[in-house]
DNA sequence: CATCTGATGGTCT
DNA sequence: GACCATCAGATGA
């Protein structure tokens, strides 16, 4: 299996949120493979994007998303969990995509060790979970996908079945609607909680 | 099954 | 000091 290359990433950062669906996940850890299938994507553009971390400028937590393309940024949110994104973008533009959910292929009994949990659908459903499964961290940040302990590879038994579907999130803000989700459409592991929040209640 | 809530800490204002 | 690209657990149907 191949690496996919620097200029796989260089593009738009839609367009390649859609094409890593399918592709395979890979972080070779304490002498152990573990490996998953990217079964759900979501794509956080730059200036025009208002849900996006990259919508207000660069800062010292976003520049990943404004550095060369190819690399991970990760980031910790909600005191919690860690996210992991492909940086994607024409070059002198910002663009990330979130890695929503995998399909477990390799390393599952470490995984579950990391997770805590039993069941294998709920090991990597979730944007946190999966980092957790992985033993992705901040020291991940900012390195290339291209070369390396942690890349993405080509192929997975998904290569000549991938239905992409787009679909919109109700942002947290308004004006922050304008997200891109794409799924493998009826994958049992894409994630449960598809990133809405239930709007506020009106008091 | 769906919906809601608290925990949690880094980032930005 | 508010916000948050989340999760596990609890509760109700």
């Amino acid at each position: 299996m191949a690496m996919l290359p620097i200029s796989f990433y260089s593009r738009d950062t839609i367009v390649v949120a859609q094409e890593l669906l399918g592709k395979v996940l890979q972080h070779e850890t304490s002498d152990i493979i573990l490996s998953g299938i990217i079964v759900e994507t979501e794509a956080y553009l730059g200036s025009e994007d208002p849900a996006s971390h990259a919508y207000r400028g660069q800062t010292q937590r976003n520049s990943p998303m404004f550095d060369a393309s190819g690399r991970a940024y990760v980031y910790f949110i909600y005191g919690n969990h860690y996210c992991f994104n492909v940086v994607a973008h024409h070059q002198g533009t910002a663009g990330a995509i979130l890695i929503r959910a995998l399909e477990p292929v390799d390393g599952i009994h470490l995984m579950k060790q990391f997770r805590a949990v039993k069941d294998k659908k709920t090991l990597t459903n979730g944007p946190g979970k999966l980092t957790q499964a992985m033993g992705i961290t901040k020291k991940n940040n900012g390195q290339f996908l291209t070369s390396g302990n942690l890349c993405v590879i080509n192929g997975s038994k998904y290569l000549n079945n991938i239905n992409v579907v787009a679909t919109p999130r109700i942002g947290i803000k308004k004006g922050t609607e304008s997200l891109y989700r794409f799924i493998i459409t009826d994958n049992p592991y894409i994630s449960k909680r598809p990133g809405i929040r239930n709007p506020k209640k009106q008091q």
